[in-house]
DNA sequence: TATTGTTATACTCTATAACTATA
DNA sequence: TATAGTTATAGAGTATAACAATA
């Protein structure tokens, strides 16, 4: 049994569901959805548009209206007009939106530590070597850029 | 830029994302929900209790009723009733969900070696067997064996 | 009495289609 | 004409609370 290995696919699956989890239950916390939650990670080192936050979040457009709807409700991200294009917007963390997403994310990294406490220190940087190495040819392929 | 490196959490997080999204998008294409292909996944070495499946799928008991019930409506789940214990059912995949979630599999099984093909095969293994210790502990601190 | 599972219900989140206003 | 965003609406999936049957 303590022999046992899964596959690339099953362990990443699993793997996964156990972060997704894990920020899901943090995140419910702070009344935050998964998705909510996505958005001001996302905002934290970004100004988007309307548009490209569905691209970014892989939702509809009319989803990207309802989401920002309900932070900006709780005051936590702000809709700002775009000054080049008058049809747009710019979604914008406010300060509350930012020591939120910081809570979240401190909260987060303890869960992480906890999941990767069974590496000694040497696995877990190479663990986060390699899938550092994954992020940033994948973000690449669909246009993204990590480090914005 | 192609120096940059994410913190374990936030690769982490990412990773999850980038996975939890392809599988999202497979089983979507055979009009399953990500819970109801974990459901199917899970299905395919055990045959829980309802009860056994809201501890692992980490839902409440109700909602595991609604997703047997919709499972069970497409003949991919029955329920048996339990030999021991009259109150309760296990449910057990069909030949139907057996041929579907090894469908899925295969999918997803090709979208992880695109989102692995920017490591050499030595990173990919070294990636699956940190993975599997990961899990292998952390299924242990969760009283799930992972190869039942 | 406690537990297994179901039901009734309300809520959140999502996409589709139709719309307004700009480009 | 095409695009950015919103609205109206319907559907899926979730939890809470109350319930029946059995332990």
């Amino acid at each position: 049994m303590t022999d046992g290995q899964l596959g690339a696919a099953d362990g990443l699956a699993q793997l996964s569901f156990l972060v997704y989890g894990a920020l899901e239950r943090r995140a419910a916390r702070h009344d935050l959805s998964i998705v909510a939650t996505r958005l001001l990670g996302t905002l934290r080192d970004r100004t988007p548009s309307m548009n490209e936050l569905a691209q970014l979040l892989v939702l509809d457009k009319s989803s990207i209206t309802g989401l920002i709807d309900r932070a900006e409700r709780r005051g936590l991200v702000e809709r700002v007009p775009s000054t080049t294009d008058r049809r747009a917007m710019q979604v914008a963390l406010t300060e509350k939106g930012r020591s939120l997403v910081s809570e979240v994310a401190t909260d987060f990294e303890a869960d992480v530590s906890a999941i990767l406490d069974a590496l000694p220190k040497s696995g877990r940087q190479a663990l986060s070597r390699l899938v550092s190495r994954v992020l940033v040819a994948n973000a690449a392929d669909r246009g993204i850029d990590l480090f914005p």
